[in-house]
DNA sequence: AGCACGCCGACT
DNA sequence: GTCGGCGTGCTC
């Protein structure tokens, strides 16, 4: 540790990058990533501020030109400080660069120069610029010239971009007249609240119930304690876990802490939104995909500032800048949209318990289905763990019946509804009731198939298999790639090749088929693609404006439909088949949740599963809502199995053009794994990924098994020591996963 | 962002 | 000569 990389404090493009500088003997003991030192910066050595990003032996700098570090900065951790220790650290488990995992944890970094707007401002009387403009000219002082003959132009006031761009001022000139008292510059300070005036404060909120009330007690009075950890909230749907976390938050920012909230952005609905204004006012602040760059970065300002107490959005919600977080909450916590799919692939869950260990704060995990990890933590009582038996109010869990549509075909029923969820159907739009109808996935169900060869229509460059839609297009879901139907099956010829199965256009022209009367809103990717539309056709379908919603999983979380009653599942079993060891807990999961849905108001619900697999532990259990059996039976399976939560796993994903290269390389991977000779490690591969093509990039994979994570952190680092110094690795792409969600 | 350097017109 | 405005380049 002879010298530090050092980040300066200063929002501008051209110093946006990595300083280094040589460590002074009585520093190196006590240095740390993300600690704020002072550094002389400059031609003038000027006194500067920055924070410690990471260490180096040699410097990459001509060493005579390496400056010293002054010292530690003064003033605790800042907000900063953590985040970049948080950067350090996701670096270290999920495997990037420091420059990955910053522009992770510090997403604003790069716009703050280009989104802040100053404006120039006269400040003096225009008979006053006159005469200054008149001397100026009179001295040829030109720059200050046209400046002045801008600004009076312009009414005395004038953008700073604009000046320097169109009018050709440097800053020089401007600084000169702001000391000479000729001008002001004023930088716009009125942040936008994306949510202002929608919502009026309540000061007024439901009591809790006994059971709520229980969990509320339980937890404060161990934080009343000192007590900081993760618990687990295990409510089934319906039961208010949002309560419980309202009531914790309002105790934490009495307390003068702040609180950071975490949902998945699907179901961040304005609903959840009024909530949590009608109960915090302004001082809380809402994070979505659908705020422009700017207002993102204004909420992140506002937060750093102090002006909210609680922020709530989805995973880089994680982020913001609050130097003092007594709660971190993390809702439908089991949600694969919790694990990032870009490098770093960090898991929110465990990067919040590592910003709650930083900060002093406790961290609570809901969910109705919690995640196998989640839940083997809190039973092995790493986690504290409470739970919400009771849907509030009178509402029921809904009737279940499973259907095995194998005896439907052999009974000569070849639609995609079985009768039993016919007959309901009808039933319920007699009764002008309303009906969901749920398809585990997009694509999965659209494929294109030859009836004599069997093959499948796939994408030449993505290696799946291509979706058909309404218009006559097939198409792949990963890059867009369409062709028009074919006429003859592309492999052997033959003209029997036809759509098989359903995808949800499919089940929306089968719906008006069979019930001409009824009125359907559909919703996959396709209909969501604008802006609104999402919340339009939740909206449309909450108001009663159709009978029947369409959709993938979208349409399963978190909305309360009070006249749903009946909840069909079209084919339970199609999520069984997605190439990975979570395939059973995701299907355990969103039937759990797409059967929720039924019920929810005064009416009894009822749902109804179709499957070709109704033996299925995961299929079996989910239509009892019985989490315990599921559970017990998924957990012996990754036990036998090795899988998390059980022992960690490691993904090493590989990438080239050239296939050969990238089969040598994946060998010189495996066959160093090997010789690293780690006790009780597992290898598994190196072997083709589940997409062993994509975007004309062939893909491989390996996996690495041990109890230990700490063990698979070893090999990361080691492999990335050798790849460093090796040229090959520039055509070969390689990525780490820690305990990945999505097969690769 | 903020500092120093150096070019170039203007004035003693 | 030299003073000062003003553009440019650099910061470990």
């Amino acid at each position: 540790m002879e010298y530090a990389n050092v980040i300066v404090d200063i929002s501008h493009e051209k110093l946006d990058k990595i300083f280094q500088y040589r460590i002074p003997e009585h520093m190196k003991s006590t240095l740390q990533t993300g600690m704020q030192v002072t550094f002389p910066f400059g031609n003038g050595n000027r006194p500067m501020k920055g924070y410690v990003v990471g260490f180096a032996e040699t410097p990459d700098y001509p060493p005579e030109r390496v400056k010293e570090l002054t010292g530690v900065a003064e003033g605790g951790v800042r907000a900063e400080s953590q985040l970049i220790a948080i950067a350090s650290w996701m670096r270290n488990m999920y495997g990037s660069t420091m420059n990955q995992a910053l522009k992770t944890v510090l997403p604003v970094r790069q716009q703050v120069a280009e989104k802040r707007e100053v404006t120039l401002q006269l400040h003096v009387s225009s008979e006053q610029a006159k005469t200054l403009l008149e001397e100026a000219l009179h001295k040829n002082y030109r720059a200050k010239a046209r400046l002045l003959a801008a600004l009076l132009d312009h009414g005395g006031s004038l953008d700073k971009r604009e000046a320097m761009d169109r009018y050709q001022i440097t800053a020089p000139v401007i600084k000169k007249f702001e000391e000479d008292g000729v001008l002001l510059q004023e930088t716009k300070t009125r942040y936008r609240n994306p949510f202002e005036g929608h919502f009026q404060r309540m000061h007024e909120h439901p009591p809790l119930t006994m059971e709520q009330q229980q969990v509320v007690d339980g937890i404060w009075q161990e934080y009343e304690q000192g007590i900081r950890k993760t618990y687990l909230l295990q409510g089934v749907t319906g039961s208010g876990k949002t309560e419980v976390y309202m009531e914790l938050i309002s105790r934490v920012i009495a307390k003068g802490k702040q609180a950071i909230v975490l949902i998945p952005e699907i179901a961040l609905t304005i609903q959840t939104v009024r909530r949590f204004y009608e109960r915090f006012g302004d001082r809380v602040s809402v994070m979505h995909s659908r705020l422009s760059e700017g207002e993102k970065y204004d909420q992140f300002v506002r937060a750093k500032e102090g002006r909210i107490d609680v922020m709530i959005g989805p995973r880089s919600a994680l982020f913001t800048p609050f130097s003092q977080i007594g709660v971190m909450i993390i809702d439908e916590e089991h949600e694969g949209a919790y694990k990032s799919e870009t490098v770093p692939r960090y898991d929110a869950r465990e990067a919040a318990i590592y910003r709650a260990s930083l900060s002093g704060a406790s961290v609570i995990l809901g969910s109705a289905t919690p995640s196998l990890e989640s839940s083997y933590r809190a039973r092995k009582g790493m986690y504290g763990w409470y739970r919400l038996d009771h849907r509030i109010g009178t509402a029921m869990l809904p009737e279940v019946s499973v259907v095995d549509l194998r005896e439907e075909l052999k009974a000569g029923n070849r639609s995609i509804f079985s009768r039993r969820l016919y007959s309901a159907m009808d039933d319920r739009l007699k009764k002008r009731e309303q009906i969901m109808l749920f398809l585990n996935r997009r694509g999965l169900s659209g494929f294109v198939s030859c009836r004599s060869c069997g093959k499948a229509v796939r994408c030449p460059h993505c290696d799946v298999t291509l979706s058909l839609h309404q218009d006559g297009w097939l198409r792949c879901h990963y890059c867009g790639y369409q062709i028009r139907m074919p006429e003859q099956c592309p492999s052997c010829g033959s003209p029997y090749i036809s759509g098989f199965r359903a995808g949800t256009q499919q089940i929306e022209r089968e719906v008006k088929k069979y019930f001409p009367g009824a009125r359907v809103l559909r919703m996959d990717y396709d209909t969501t693609r604008t802006k609104e539309s999402y919340e339009k056709i939740l909206t449309a379908f909450g108001k009663g404006e159709a009978d029947v919603l369409v959709g993938t999983q979208m349409i399963v979380k978190g909305h309360d439909f009070p006249n749903v009653t009946l909840v069909g599942v079209i084919a339970a079993d199609i999520s069984l088949y997605a190439p990975d060891y979570r395939a059973s807990e995701r299907t355990f999961q969103l039937l759990t949740q797409a059967v929720g849905r039924a019920g929810r108001g005064k009416k009894a619900g009822e749902a109804v599963i179709q499957t070709y697999m109704p033996e299925h532990y995961s299929i079996e259990t989910a239509a009892k809502q019985d989490y315990e059996a599921f559970y017990r039976q998924e957990i012996s399976y990754r036990s036998l199995m090795g899988y998390p939560p059980v022992e960690n796993m490691m993904g090493i994903y590989l990438s080239c053009e050239a296939p050969e290269l990238l089969e040598q390389q994946a060998e010189v991977i495996g066959e160093r794994i090997r010789a690293a000779g780690r006790q009780q490690l597992q290898m598994i591969g190196p072997a083709d990924a589940a997409l062993a093509k994509k975007n004309d990039r062939y893909r491989k994979v390996i996996y690495i098994k041990h109890r230990d994570t700490e063990q698979l952190l070893y090999i990361k680092e080691q492999l990335e020591q050798q790849i460093e110094k090796e040229t090959v690795w520039e055509k070969v792409r390689i990525q780490f996963d820690l305990n990945p969600f999505q097969a690769y």
